[in-house]
DNA sequence: TTGCAAATGCAAATCATTCGCATTTGAGTG
DNA sequence: CACTCAAATGCGAATGATTTGCATTTGCAA
């Protein structure tokens, strides 16, 4: 897990306003370890001492993810937006349609294709979404146990 | 593109209903070239002689979704849930955003990487969601004439 | 042709997200 | 440290896509 000061030192290096809400998200986001909708993020500090408003929670991520803080995504199960802290590691998800946990995965299976592909058709590409579904360990063996 | 006819028989084997909407939705979506909107679909039928109403579009996709006559589709760019014939082929999107088109490439890229991911970790893989975003060619060529 | 479950239309409801506006606050300046 | 002001916040209302309740209509099997 990066360290929270190194995330605010670039919070800081963006040039917006360092101020405790966006300082506590990116806190509650550093030491999650799934992904979080603004919900969960409006929900995790309204438990602790200061307040906070949903909207201000929405604000913020806007802010945060055009300054590369953090990242939105968007599963296909589920409707909500969600947001991680962006560690600028190129990876990807693999998303258990059991229990709904989401997992990490470093290096990426296709920046060969998209050269291939750019070269063959003079698309641009630019970026791409990536994810996988499926169900993880513990889910297959809940899956047989019921069978 | 799939003759009519071979939808409207799949259509037909799936056991629900044969409606009038439902043929003309999926007649619309077989001659488009393009994923589209609830919306689009409604305003397209409610051109032609007949009417019908948006929650009638909605309520026959889910359920064409559910018997694997129309794929959905959710998009990075763009709000909408968007809908294209199932045509049991499998591909993926490129899209523009500099004209929004989607393009369909054939093929996928990461069959293996899921198979030595399954080896690896253990996880089962059952789908995926890839998607390239970037520009078209003629977007390109536009870009460069605006500097 | 009849019966009935499934499909439809319409309006109202829902849910995530955004926005308007009055108030507060971070952070540079003197 | 006090001052200023744009940026950030809180609250509630608005929005936009999608869903739902319910009364009416329509496929289709018998």
């Amino acid at each position: 897990m990066e360290d929270l000061q190194d995330i605010l030192v670039r919070l800081k290096s963006t040039g917006i306003k360092n101020t405790k809400h966006r300082i506590r998200i990116l806190e509650f986001l550093n030491q999650s370890h799934q992904p979080r909708s603004a919900d969960e993020i409006y929900e995790s500090l309204r438990q602790e001492d200061s307040s906070i408003s949903l909207s201000t929670v929405y604000r913020a991520m806007d802010i945060l993810v055009a300054n590369e803080l953090v990242n939105k995504v968007n599963f296909e199960n589920g409707t909500k937006t969600s947001f991680e802290i962006n560690r600028h590691i190129h990876h990807h998800f693999v998303v258990c349609l059991g229990c709904n946990k989401v997992f990490s995965i470093e290096g990426c299976p296709i920046h060969e294709y998209e050269h291939e592909l750019e070269k063959k058709t003079g698309f641009k590409v630019v970026g791409h979404k990536l994810e996988l579904y499926g169900y993880c360990k513990a889910c297959q063996r809940q899956q047989k146990h019921k069978n």
